[in-house]
DNA sequence: CGATAATGTTCATTTGAGTTATCTTAAAGA
DNA sequence: TCTTTAAGATAACTCAAATGAACATTATCG
């Protein structure tokens, strides 16, 4: 993004998670033997670019993240994330049936 | 990013896995039936930028597209994309044990 | 159906992500 | 140790990501 709080200092979990993230694709092309310029070429980004992945900057985009995951052949792994079937508090309020919007007026907010 | 072939038009796997994590989210919104505003509002972010994740939009930010998981409480899915422990390949390959670097020199790449 | 609010869409503006280039540092191999 | 080169760091530049505002559309509920 540019210019948002939220992406510049996003909230101490999300910060660890792209840090864990980064780290591991860094072991990831490490154990394939693979430099960062060799790694960005597959992906069509720089250098830097790669480098901010792997050390989890907030700000990188969402196609540098899956992009990296998808030359290393990793991109699989995000197979069961945010999967419906897999969501236990989503399938558990189930408020909104087939919605396509949530619905309005003030009823009650679920979490938080 | 900003002026990358590689971010503007990503690899078809990418594209795909990016629409299919944000439509995934729009579910998982309209199940604990959040408005765009009010799931923007708990991250930070305006409601455009949640709607570009939503449509999978390549450029949005990692930090937008974690923070939008967090606020689902869906972050933890993302505890074993990219584990070390179930990285087949890089396991397999295991060129390097400790190394801080790819070795130099033309040896021979993995796969590609 | 009619009212209301959620979402889509456009626009101008701002700021930072990504680029190339260059220089420095330090790991790996001989 | 000495050489090579991967990776860190910085700088200047370009361009789009993100924002807020305003308006259009449409799903949902009474």
């Amino acid at each position: 993004m540019m210019n948002s709080p939220a992406v510049q200092s996003p909230p101490a979990a999300v910060e660890e998670a792209l840090a864990r993230l980064g780290g591991r694709l860094r072991i990831a092309r490490l154990r394939r033997n693979l430099t960062t310029e060799e790694l960005a070429s597959r992906i069509g980004l720089s250098r830097q670019t790669v480098s901010s992945v792997e050390r989890g900057r907030p700000g990188v985009s969402a196609a540098a993240v899956l992009g990296t995951l998808w030359a290393l052949r990793l991109l699989d792994d995000l197979e069961p994330v945010a999967a419906p079937a897999l969501d236990a508090e989503g399938s558990a309020l189930e408020l909104a049936r087939g919605r396509k919007r949530a619905r309005p007026r003030r009823a009650f907010d679920d979490d938080f």
